[in-house]
RNA sequence: GGUGGGGUUCCCGAGUGGUCAAAGGGAACAGACUGUAAAUCUGUCGGCGUAGCCUUCGGAGGUUCAAAUCCUCCCCCCACCA
């Protein structure tokens, strides 16, 4: 038990977790009830309970997930508690933020499933010991319909569709359904059932977030005060990190692929994942940040120092490194992988090949290096298939396999033929 | 419930009896150039061992030598009126 501090000892920490909590954050609101409360959690050594909530629609953890959980563990590493709400049931109504068209519903299965890889990805972050998690099911299964009712007269319609979103929807004529408005309600509702101090979310989660206050009070409870972290842009520099849009970077990526979706990101976008997706320090960031804008620095060497980075954070160390490695050796000086897929001659007969005359196009499909025969007489056709460097030309192709071989399609597809 | 407008290939969107596997754009993939960056240029973009055939235009039937296009019923979306 720490012994009490003194008016001028608690300030200080004030000051100090204050500027931690601030960093990369855009809103802290509101800023006078955030002090309060950190100020009173110090004195009366009183963690405060931080909340966010995931929506298991998804069976990965991203980069994009990781700002809010890396927000997250300073404030475990500060003595605060962290609440990781699961959102099992606000996944079957999902999330309209941001949102141009209803989500397709997903099956309870399903979001249990993605759950428990959630639950195992979270904790290559956060203390697992020190961090509480729930699902909302756990009391939104047990509410009746009159208590659905009471929730849903805490809030208004003209409130919800201040939103962006919404109106955006109504002006495109797409429809709205009236479950989605009950989304920010469910999500309020959290924060009194957990009775939350502080909530994290994306800059898009704003609106839900504020919500969660009006709901809290309505029920009685101290309103939590919010943060929100900028929202990650995914590889295509477009649109957030999602999963949907396939732009993401999963944590449980191998490292090469990691590392090769890094160096895949636009220049531009390299300073916003050192600062939103990787721990290096103020200083370093301003470091970076210099590098970057000087006209004589290939910005290609400041992203493997990202990718090798990320790399590290996610798998053990030194991987970070020996991705980078294979990485020039594979795409710089276009030497062959390290590890690429093998096929045996009984594994080719077993696809239905014949050995003394494949044809190319079968063994490119049957292996799942591409999804139709077509698509293999296209590539063949646009010259990006080759046999130990040898470019092909015929779709017609075929080979007797009697000897080793390296099959590569396009720039990072191969094939070892094993004799 | 009434009236009107819609549902087209991954997305947007043209197409109102054959010349339609369906314009155009975006995305994606591949090639050139590079730094697996961007930009640019080029090609591909339903399936099939492919000068031919098969499946696709919300769904099910029908008319026709021929249907995304015409008819019938059904499902869904939007707007206005109530």
């Amino acid at each position: 038990m720490p012994k009490r501090l003194s008016d001028k000892e608690i300030e200080r920490e004030v000051k100090r977790q204050w500027e931690l909590i601030s960093r990369g954050t855009v809103d802290l609101l509101p800023e006078e009830e955030w002090k309060d409360k950190l100020k009173e959690s110090i004195a009366e050594n009183k963690p405060l309970r931080v909340k966010q909530g995931f929506d298991p629609t998804a069976p990965d953890i991203h980069l994009g997930h990781t700002v809010g959980i890396r927000k997250l563990k300073q404030f475990q590493e500060l003595g605060h508690q962290i609440v990781l709400i699961i959102g099992d049931y606000t996944s079957l109504v999902g999330d309209p933020s941001g949102q141009s068209s209803t989500r397709p519903p997903l099956s309870y299965e399903e979001i249990m499933k993605n759950s428990e890889t959630y639950q195992v990805q979270f904790f290559k972050i956060l203390n697992k010991s020190k961090t509480e998690i729930v699902f909302n099911g756990d009391w939104f299964k047990k509410m009746n319909f009159v208590e659905i009712m009471q929730l849903a007269s805490k809030f208004t319609v003209a409130r919800l569709l201040e939103r962006d979103d919404f109106t955006k929807r109504l002006e495109k004529q797409t429809p709205i359904s009236i479950h989605e408005l009950f989304y920010p309600l469910m999500q309020g509702y959290d924060s009194v059932a957990i009775k939350a101090d502080v909530e994290i979310g994306a800059t898009e989660q704003k609106f839900n977030l504020l919500a969660g206050r009006t709901i809290q009070e309505a029920y009685g409870v101290k309103p939590q005060v919010i943060l929100t972290m900028p929202i990650l842009v995914g590889l295509d520099g477009q649109n957030k990190m999602s999963k949907s849009l396939n732009n993401y970077i999963g944590i449980d990526e191998s490292p090469g692929q990691i590392f090769g979706k890094v160096m895949s990101i636009a220049d531009e976008q390299i300073y916003s994942y050192f600062e939103l997706a990787t721990d290096v320090t103020l200083e370093e960031l301003k470091r970076i940040k210099q590098k970057l804008n000087k006209p004589d620095v290939n910005p290609m060497v400041i992203k493997k120092e990202l990718g090798q980075r990320l790399v590290d954070m996610y798998h053990p160390a030194g991987s970070g490194q020996s991705a980078r490695e294979e990485f020039e050796r594979v795409f710089s000086k276009k030497q062959l992988p390290q590890d690429m897929p093998e096929l045996t001659l009984e594994e080719l007969k077993r696809l239905g090949l014949k050995e003394d005359k494949v044809y190319l196009v079968h063994l490119m499909s049957k292996t799942k290096m591409v999804k139709s025969n077509n698509e293999a007489r296209k590539l063949i056709l646009a010259g990006a298939v080759t046999i130990d460097g040898e470019k092909i030309d015929s779709p017609d192709f075929e080979f007797s396999f009697d000897k080793e071989m390296v099959l590569k399609v396009g720039k990072r597809r191969y094939l070892k033929l094993l004799v």
